[in-house]
DNA sequence: GTAATACTTGGAGTTGGCTCCAGGTCAAGC
DNA sequence: GCTTGACCTGGAGCCAACTCCAAGTATTAC
């Protein structure tokens, strides 16, 4: 597959892609012989999480931390999973926040149908 | 109440609620005559919303507008809604796809500590 | 064979959101 | 009356995360 096709498959642009590969946010991604990349379905799959990663928020830095440690092969099992543990915690508080606010805002859209309401009824009179 | 309390008090450095004010994030903030900030209990509501609302992601930018046209009077009080309500959206969006996210970073710890005992297993046999 | 198109790289530029700094004012303590 | 400390302003600097660009190469279409 080419950038251009993983680029439309998963709405990230070519330049993104290759962002994220030289800053080690996912593995090398396989290649022709001319040089020009050649996405494989596991390419695919890395771009895949690391875009759904990002979209909840994790930096750039800890996952390249997390593709760094994956690539040094399996005694870092135990480091992946605090890293995956760190951020979980991490993002569960963020969506605790996030949570509030949401209801903060619907008290706070309520309050102004109401005023909008009593609003039109003065116009009314 | 003085800028440096204000800061301790809510967590934002001095400099931070001087950037808010003059990007218009927070209406203007009471002065002693000497033109020293002196924060009054609206203002300090002022400033708990806006921290609340920056901690969930909503943008400098749209929070800007929304002060602009509260700074408006009555007669914005359905376009004032229609932005919160936009928010409101686009915050419930971003609260389920990082919900999504939790979710399989919880599923991935639990394959990583499947095979972490698998591993342990295999050292001690 | 040459023009167009899609890719490559390294590096510069941009954006959002702060954060820091220089230079100045003012009130309080000694 | 002079130092100290907290405040003021305008503007520069910084960081994360892209985004754009110039210069070069390879393949395809005619």
């Amino acid at each position: 597959m080419t950038i251009s096709e993983v680029s439309e498959k998963y709405g990230l642009s070519p330049d993104t892609l290759r962002y994220y590969e030289k800053a080690g946010l996912i593995p090398p991604v396989n290649r022709k012989e001319n040089g020009i990349r050649d996405y494989t379905p596991e390419d695919c799959g890395w771009v895949e999480f690391i875009k759904c990663m990002r979209g909840a928020g994790l930096s750039i830095e800890v996952l390249t931390q997390y593709i760094a440690l994956y690539a040094k092969g399996n005694r870092t099992l135990q480091k992946r999973k605090n890293l995956l543990v760190a951020e979980r915690d991490r993002l569960q508080e963020r969506i605790e926040q996030m949570q509030k606010t949401l209801e903060r805002l619907n008290y706070k859209i309520a309050v102004y149908e109401e005023r909008i309401v009593a609003c039109e009824k003065k116009l009314l009179k």
